[in-house]
DNA sequence: TAGATTGTTAATCGATTAACAATC
DNA sequence: TAGATTGTTAATCGATTAACAATC
């Protein structure tokens, strides 16, 4: 289980997701082939990106469905639900607790915070508003490994902060901003603004 | 400018956001070194990357901030305000609605679409949520190039189908579903579900 | 057994980084 | 001129794909 890609691992949660629904229609067993046709991923690239975790299917046969959806899971650590506490209770905030996906995927958020006096003490959804310098307090009882930045840039690395001294290990981050943190700590930007340049850019002038 | 690696444009819209903040600090030349202190980005990378468009800087003296974000924001196509076609009238739509980063970044949000009839005339902030079956309709008018895709994933496949239909040649989705469509559109995935498993990854057993 | 498909090694491809001559 | 920094070529690194022996 040595230095895995990124590449690989976001693949991973691909093949997982295409399990899930090969699962519902109750197909049992798949070859990699199979899965270049549900994912547009390459089959010898699905072999190698299993074979860095073993074993999984039979030659001649192919993987079994439910135990390949099942392995996967678990090394994403997505079979045990994960505690997930989100900053910014704004409109993405709303948006990320009233998302079916993310509880469909285990991932709950436990806590919402926010700075700002006139949402503190409110509901988001069925979650109260919690003051953000209450944070590190909140956390050493929820012990949530995983928090999401959905505040304005200029906020983001602060909130960042906090939510390393709370304990948080990995960082989703939705604000445009280039946090700086310490190594340990594991974070994926996701920046709406820079997905629709990359989408502009190969347009045709208008 | 012969095939850009997609890493590239990627990187060339972090360079514009910090040029942004560099410019707004009167800053008025930099070097590739102070770009890689504000993004974390190499600087040989940096110029790398410039270079498949041309040059842009001085020997000796470094890059003009106004200028090169000029450039960057032309390359990009995001001068220009893009309308953006908006496919889901959920949480998440609304939050994209309600967004400030994206009319920053020139990016208007001209019309949004629903198949829900309890929603269909109700309005989104300021936009009549309009019936899906009237997209291409609506775009003879608008001539959006650009569509989001805010809706759950077995609705996805469809509403590109009809976003492709209406003219729309770049695709912003936010389903957890791989697309089909013809060569010449361009599509992104934004995958929360995604993005949270691989940060449940690097997690040590909770 | 013959056909299918795996897991893995080797070959290819592409992207990142380093090095340096050109130049301000 | 000397020092700084570019743009680009070459070297390194890593990821993808192809090929194939092993095996069901």
């Amino acid at each position: 289980m040595n230095k895995v890609p990124i590449p690989t691992l976001e693949r991973l949660a691909t093949y997982l997701t295409a399990l899930i629904e090969l699962n519902c229609r109750k197909i049992d067993t798949v070859s990699s082939s199979d899965i270049e046709q549900a994912t547009g991923i390459n089959a010898a690239q699905f072999r190698k990106d299993l074979s860095y975790f073993g074993e999984f299917g039979r030659p001649g046969i192919g993987y079994d469905v439910e135990e390949l959806k099942a392995r996967l899971a678990r090394i994403l650590k997505v079979e045990q639900a994960q505690r997930v506490l989100l900053v910014g209770a704004g409109n993405l905030g709303s948006a990320l607790i009233g998302f079916p996906v993310l509880k469909a995927q285990n991932f709950h958020i436990v806590a919402v915070f926010d700075n700002n006096y006139n949402k503190i003490g409110r509901k988001l959804w069925d979650l109260e508003i919690r003051d953000i310098a209450e944070l590190a307090e909140v956390n050493t009882e929820l012990q949530a490994q995983i928090g999401i930045i959905a505040v304005p840039a200029t906020a983001a690395q602060q909130v960042a902060c906090k939510l390393v001294e709370a304990g948080v290990k990995a960082i989703l981050n939705f604000a445009p901003a280039i946090l700086r943190l310490p190594e340990d700590v594991v974070v994926r930007n996701v920046d709406f603004g820079q997905e629709l340049a990359v989408l502009a850019f190969h347009l045709t002038e208008s």
